[in-house]
DNA sequence: AAGCTTCCCAACCGCTTACAA
DNA sequence: TTTGTAAGCGGTTGGGAAGCT
């Protein structure tokens, strides 16, 4: 049995909505607001349409200070930026773009801005003469199957060029005075996760049960804008960074592309983590955190583990997060 | 000018999440 | 704690516009 439709698809009008159409729902909204309830407004105003579709219409072009038109090269980036590091989290990414929606950025990717990049790394592939042809090889299919955003999202993929210890970037190798937590997902089925004291320099490993358990891994704030964990064998799992398939260089940190990250709404912990974000940093995070040459933010709730974040999470709640 | 292809984007679909009862 | 319902969200589709032959 499927699920129930919301609405009486034989009595609604579907299709493009019509200029009386758009006046009759802007006008009651403007006067009476949606009431919290989008299933029963059609009905209020005599629309014969769906709630959802009256909601879509609403939020995607008949609310005030939507932006329609072209986006700006400042725009391209923000969205290339967070593509690259969160995936398409369409409404994060809106948020950072005041009065664009998140459908309007979804298809400016997915039918111009997903082909410039590409186009761009087509581009950079011919006249590079660096690198092994394997891993042209491998850059071009990465960039052809746009798998590199997907890799953020997704451990399958991702584990084929990341390592197995998965520190979180997001933190501020210059604020040492801020205790920050850090949360770690690695292939061992256990899950573990570091607790990071900046004080102390001193990061701790714990288990599944949240017994501390080892102290295997080293902190090193030199390397800033580096992966800078060393495992107990003094290995950095990041080794295999260097041989990304795809031009981090092209999109990778930098302090021009760094500080455009000042004027995104709230900063990019916001963004990422939303108030989950330990750092209670004022200055802007943005000076510190590569988006791009940063893995993807472990979870920092234990909800996060459930939005695909990771592939597998503990059947229980670990008692730290509760 | 006609026919075909590609592009673009508004709208839809259905799954997940949140929340109230 | 469970269940039902609406909102939120991201993937997909359909059809008009634009471009090409």
């Amino acid at each position: 049995m499927g699920r129930a439709p919301c609405c009486d698809k034989a009595n609604v009008k579907r299709g493009p909505w019509s200029p009386e159409e758009d006046a009759k729902l802007k006008s009651y909204i403007e006067e009476h607001g949606t009431g919290g309830n989008w299933i029963a407004l059609p009905h209020k105003i005599g629309l014969k349409r769906c709630g959802k579709s009256c909601r879509l219409r609403w939020l995607n072009y008949l609310r005030p200070n939507i932006k329609h038109g072209s986006f700006s090269e400042e725009e391209d980036h923000i969205i290339c930026t967070l593509y690259l590091s969160i995936g398409s989290r369409w409404s994060i990414i809106a948020a950072q773009l005041p009065g664009r929606t998140d459908n309007d950025i979804k298809n400016y990717w997915n039918t111009k801005l997903k082909k410039k990049l590409m186009g761009k790394q087509r581009k950079d592939q011919q006249s590079s003469k660096r690198g092994s042809q394997i891993k042209l090889e491998m850059k071009r299919e990465a960039v052809e199957d746009l798998k590199v955003p997907s890799l953020c999202m997704n451990m399958n993929l991702y584990q084929s060029f990341w390592p197995t210890e998965f520190p979180l970037m997001l933190t501020n190798p210059n604020q040492h005075q801020h205790h920050q937590e850090l949360h770690v997902k690695t292939q061992d089925p256990t899950f573990e996760h570091y607790h990071f004291d900046t004080t102390s320099n001193q990061p701790e490993l714990f288990n599944q049960n949240d017994e501390k358990h080892i102290s295997s891994v080293a902190y090193h704030p030199q390397l800033p804008n580096t992966p800078y964990f060393v495992n107990a064998d003094g290995m950095n799992p990041f080794q295999e960074f260097n041989n990304f398939p795809f031009g981090i260089n092209e999109f990778g940190c930098n302090a021009t592309q760094v500080e455009q990250f000042d004027g995104l709404v709230g900063g990019l912990d916001n963004f990422v983590n939303g108030s989950n974000c330990r750092s209670s940093s004022a200055e802007s995070t943005a000076s510190w955190v590569d988006p791009i040459a940063c893995p993807p933010p472990p979870p920092m709730t234990y909800e996060d583990c459930g939005r695909g974040l990771l592939q597998s999470c503990p059947s229980e709640q670990p008692s730290r997060f509760q």
